[in-house]
DNA sequence: CAGATGAATCAGTTGACGCGTATATACGCC
DNA sequence: GGCGTATATACGCGTCAACTGATTCATCTG
């Protein structure tokens, strides 16, 4: 299993996104996904220890899950390669629409904020 | 099948970027992947196709396929929520780095380059 | 119109993945 | 040591996606 496989999967995508706000024990991970049983989040949580994605950390009988986004960089790295085209794609459709529109505050906001 | 599942398929990932070099017909697609059969392929590019990441032209016989490269945005917003993260913690580990051997040319490589 | 070529689809099989139930292991407390 | 909680593993099942092979559809050419 890859990085990109280990992604594709939408109860992982939540687990990181969970994992991203803050580090949180296993349990915690399984009350946050209602829809799965627990055996199902440790099988996935196991999925995204094997890709690097997240480490664990004992802590007594529990074990404390944390995001390791790094070894994401593969997928953006990937993604590098496409982020012209559609840049151009916006740029035009911007400019079109700024002309439109007359220049208003605009919802590309929801690419653009690379910068926090 | 969303555009995560469908990039996760390394052959379709294959099929983007031959694409994004330029158009091409099926053909010369089934060519460039020569451990697929026609049929696969084709699949492969219905697949793409129903996500919305490539389109096709009709040109006599042949189908000219393009790449859509503005649904990958999707992956890119997701992707974003995590851009932080692996900043800093390259960032860290850089300035490590840099202070341990003294700032020689450095294979931090790997992550850098958002070339184009 | 017949034949050839490019491409998509159909049919059938196989293998991988994700799930839940049941069970095992580890630790913490009494 | 025995029990309860927290987490991981084992097993069996259903589903879905990917492959192969055969076929069909469309278009071009003689």
């Amino acid at each position: 299993m890859d990085v990109f496989e280990a992604v594709a999967e939408p109860h992982r995508r939540a687990l990181l996104d969970l994992l991203a706000e803050r580090e949180r024990p296993a349990g915690e991970l399984v009350a946050n996904l209602p829809t799965l049983t627990q055996p199902a989040v440790s099988r996935h949580l196991r999925i995204l220890r094997e890709v690097g994605l997240v480490e664990v950390r004992p802590d007594g009988q529990r074990r404390i899950y944390a995001l390791r986004a790094d070894r994401l960089i593969e997928i953006d790295n990937w993604l590098g390669r496409y982020r012209r085209y559609w840049r151009d794609h916006l740029d035009a459709l911007e400019r079109h629409l700024a002309d439109r529109i007359g220049m208003q505050d605009d919802p590309t906001t929801q690419n653009g904020p690379d910068d926090d």
